[in-house]
DNA sequence: CCAAATTAAAAT
DNA sequence: TTTTAATTTGGT
């Protein structure tokens, strides 16, 4: 006989509850499983929900129960152990759980239509290969790097760990070893590999293609199109893909064998997503690894603080690569060009510019770092005082010489330069500062005869464009490189020899206290670029020089003697007498409207709705860049010494906000990164 | 008096 | 959030 049955679904959307529909088993007909997707009308369209829960009854009234239209019996059930790493991370980070279970998984196998779905099981179910874990040109690690990969391979249970090596220590090896062993070992498991940004590190992927020839790696990122996406996450979800290849939307990936997880520059503020569900990847996927009671394995050069925390306490277990796994490699000599003695010309110190025909002389390359695109960060009237201010940000217009343009960089609001000063009348207007455009405008005129590639997000917009240029770059057709952060990621240049960086001291006087933590793993990054490979007969020693203003800063002090324990230890202490993370908890309330005021009203009205023992509300505040697209914006710092305490009211203050009814957006992030 | 713009309410 | 209905505003 047919059973009626309750489904219980999550939907995507922001209502903060399941929701019941009737579904009709016929005789021989599958039963509906949790972790299935149901198709259900809701309001007026049709969607796609989890089902949660099975029920044989309903508390909602009779006449308001809708029937699912379909439920997709044919795929696996996504596992209970994920439903509940989704319903943490919707509990932590105070949002419904449709909101992250359903979009984490790819929409074709979500479709009202069910073809697609079908279609793609059957090829996955065809072209699943015999999976041989034999791995191939395994190179020999040398001891701190054997005695890591064994301490991951062999621990039991949760056990997190944080791998501590410079660049170039051979961090790769230790993770590919790692999962070797354990892929070895268990016929069926699942390795998990989290990166930063796929699109920057091609060599990972491809190493670990080359290492693990019979087995299957799925990749997953944002850049996937629908088909691969789906493709991919299948593969993930039904088993066949032993490694799973991932920037942070992987750590909520279908992995029902999963038995390590690995995250490559665990510090790299890429893992924080935020926008949406503002979760820290790294974070969540600590939590996944103790869920699964299996071994995590945090590596970088320059730890997040929280990380280094851990290590330090003893909660999370150290490993350390102390040298270059490249033979003969050395780390590079870091120096600093006092701006004050040696004033720039073109903003190139005379230091520097010898640094560079040395390199030229020799034929090796060179890096030049400098955070800013653009040719100006600003334009300005030297007789009225006029500045190119964006007319709807909080924020200067930025001058970007060979578009003829000015840019607003928060807005995307573009204007043609100005022939004169608006308000005077002055033609003479005047750039002010200096971005990668005017420092390769200004490298050619000191050296026309070199080869100078900028590399930036102007200059790479065109798809495909980047990977061109980081390939002329290998090929040996640039001789100076001018680039922002892009530069600073993945890359091993192997004639590369010098490392620029031209103007980093903004950083070391910033209100916000990460921002010199940062400000170390970058500098630190992109110095890691020089020297990779060994030292060449009668080439260059490998050399890093950094132009600042402030030659005695501890941070550059440490920089030099490539010092991380110092300066993250002295970090963490001022951070425990400031009362700071990862000594406390915060969470940061955020309002947009028209007017400023009625954003703060609104904040100070959040601030003092509920009772809040244990936990500092701060004052509302505008936000540093208060005003972005004509929308200004303020926040409401919460900081708790208990991490239950906070999150206990959260949940509470969350359920009283939403009944407020105001008009203005606000959202809520947990264990915010930028305040 | 019509239509655009704003507000309110519902979603199983 | 998205969608639709209800209400206000504004120009004719």
């Amino acid at each position: 006989m047919a059973q009626f049955r309750i489904l219980k679904v999550a939907l995507d959307t922001p209502l903060d509850f399941l929701f019941d529909y009737g579904w009709l088993v016929e005789d021989g007909a599958p039963e509906p499983q949790v972790g299935q997707f149901a198709v259900v009308p809701f309001g007026r369209r049709e969607t796609t929900g989890l089902i949660v829960d099975i029920a044989d009854s309903s508390d909602l009234a009779p006449e308001k129960l809708k029937n699912a239209l379909a439920v997709r019996t044919q795929l696996a059930p996504l596992t209970p152990q994920w439903i509940a790493l989704c319903r943490f991370a919707a509990d932590y980070y105070q949002r419904p759980l449709g909101e992250v279970a359903v979009p984490g998984v790819p929409k074709n196998l979500r479709a009202e239509n069910p073809v697609s779905l079908n279609r793609a099981l059957k090829k996955i179910g065809q072209d699943r290969p015999a999976p041989d874990a034999t791995p191939a040109g395994m190179p020999l690690l040398n001891p701190a790097q054997q005695q890591a990969a064994d301490a991951v391979a062999d621990a039991h249970g949760f056990a997190p760990m944080l791998l501590y090596g410079v660049t170039g220590s051979g961090k790769t090896e230790v993770y590919l070893q790692a999962a070797s062993q354990i892929l070895a070992r268990e016929p069926e498991a699942q390795v998990l590999i989290m990166i930063p940004e796929i699109n920057l590190t091609p060599q990972l992927e491809n190493n670990i293609r080359a290492r693990f020839p019979g087995l299957m790696v799925a990749t997953l990122h944002s850049g996937l199109a629908e088909g691969e996406r789906m493709f991919h996450w299948l593969a993930a979800h039904l088993g066949h893909a032993r490694i799973v290849l991932g920037t942070r939307l992987a750590v909520l990936a279908s992995l029902p064998r999963l038995r390590l997880i690995i995250i490559d520059e665990e510090h790299d503020p890429s893992y924080k997503q935020q926008e949406g569900l503002r979760y820290s990847a790294r974070d969540l996927a600590v939590w996944r690894a103790r869920q699964l009671g299996i071994p995590v394995l945090l590596g970088s050069a320059t730890p997040s603080l929280e990380s280094w925390h851990h290590a330090q306490s003893g909660r999370y277990r150290k490993l350390e690569l102390r040298e270059r796994a490249v033979q003969d490699a050395v780390l590079p000599a870091v120096r600093l060009i006092d701006m004050e003695r040696d004033k720039p010309v073109e903003g190139l110190t005379s230091t520097l510019i010898s640094a560079l025909k040395r390199r030229l002389e020799r034929g090796e390359q060179s890096l030049l770092f400098l955070n800013r695109r653009g040719y100006a960060p600003v334009l300005g009237c030297d007789a009225c005082g006029w500045v190119s201010n964006c007319t709807r940000c909080t924020a200067f217009m930025v001058l970007h010489r060979p578009e003829h343009r000015l840019r607003c960089h928060h807005c995307s609001l573009e204007l043609r330069i100005p022939r004169s000063c608006p308000t005077c009348g002055n033609v003479d207007l005047q750039p002010l500062g200096r971005g990668t455009q005017r420092v390769e405008e200004g490298l050619q005129l000191v050296f026309p005869q070199a080869r100078i590639l900028r590399i930036d997000a102007d200059s790479t917009r065109r798809k495909g464009s980047a990977q061109a240029a980081f390939d002329s770059v290998h090929n040996g057709e640039v001789d100076i490189l001018v680039g922002t952060q892009m530069v600073a990621k993945g890359h091993d240049f192997k004639n590369l020899t010098l490392v620029g960086i031209l103007n980093p001291d903004t950083a070391l006087f910033s209100h916000d206290y990460r921002a010199s933590e940062r400000l170390f793993a970058q500098l630190m990054q992109v110095s890691g670029r020089a020297g990779r490979a060994a030292q060449k007969e009668g080439g260059s020693a490998s050399e890093v020089l950094i132009q600042t203003r402030y030659p005695q800063h501890p941070l550059y002090g440490a920089l030099m003697a490539h010092d991380y324990d110092r300066f993250a230890n002295g970090l963490l202490e001022e951070r425990q007498m400031a009362g700071l993370p990862p000594f406390l908890y915060q969470a940061l309330l955020r309002a947009e409207a028209k007017e400023l005021s009625i954003a703060i009203e609104f904040l100070q009205q959040a601030a003092e709705s509920v009772e809040h023992p244990g936990i500092v509300i701060n004052d509302p505040i505008p936000m540093t860049m208060t005003r972005v697209a004509n929308v200004d914006r303020a926040q409401l710092l919460l900081e708790s010494a208990s991490r239950p305490a906070l999150q206990a009211f959260l949940k509470v203050w969350m359920g009283v906000l939403r009944e407020m009814k105001s008009r203005v957006r606000w959202s809520l992030e947990v264990d915010p990164v930028d305040i």
